[in-house]
DNA sequence: AGAAACAATGGACCATTGTCAACGCTTTTT
DNA sequence: AAAAAGCGTTGACAATGGTCCATTGTTTCT
């Protein structure tokens, strides 16, 4: 699909989905037809975009999901490295999580403090 | 207590607090001596600082956290939109923490299956 | 065939969230 | 009292994550 389509699909603007290929987050193929500088893009390429997406909502930087990327398809090489990589995040995304937590509550509590008001009004 | 023991105790650079106060997420005293320029921070800006932490992992922005804090002070005026307010923001972090364990979860299974290989060789 | 829509490229530009350096004071230490 | 450490202000700089524009070429619609 050319790039048009895959920013329909995956509510992102071709300049993002531009911006990360050239970042190295996604790849695309020279179009078939060959007669011009299109580029091709995998359907898969939708469903890694929307996982680039929840990545980022976890928190991580584009320089972290290029390493990623670059580990996924390393194979085995230093599978250490790799397994100590994804450990980190991990982790780190794990406390993201509940630091999100505690404030959510304290959000929530303030909330709940206030709705009183006005359904006495 | 002056900057230099706020930057101590919530591991924050003197920059950093002054770039926070500059936006309006915190505030101090001119210093009682009045003798010179330095500025009085109370005891409670060390947990404040320590929730501007927590908010900036859930995802939010300084702007929200200057509208968050102008409303908490703005008193009854209009609680309505304050919850509003709230309650957006609240679904927004909720929904980033949805997405977060989504991706935490792909990248835990990536990492299981890869410490099998390890574990066999 | 001609207009409209789409694509690639390059470079400028933008907001956000800080960080750093320089300068001239004040306070604390020695 | 002199040096060192701390402070405030100003303004430049930086990284991150895009966005916009102009230009040129391609494809698709009418």
């Amino acid at each position: 699909m050319r790039i048009g389509e895959l920013a329909k699909r995956s509510h992102m603007s071709r300049d993002t989905i531009r911006f990360y290929e050239r970042n190295g987050l996604i790849f695309s193929m020279p179009s078939s037809s060959g007669t011009n500088s299109y580029r091709d893009y995998f359907d898969e390429t939708v469903e890694i975009l929307s996982m680039i997406k929840e990545a980022q909502d976890a928190g991580l930087s584009i320089a972290d999901l290029v390493l990623f990327i670059k580990q996924l398809n390393t194979a085995s090489a230093d599978d250490f490295d790799a397994e100590v990589f994804l450990q980190t995040k991990i982790n780190e995304i794990e406390e993201r999580i509940r630091r999100s937590r505690k404030f959510l509550k304290t959000l929530k509590d303030t909330r709940d403090a206030m709705s009183p008001k006005r359904g006495r009004k």
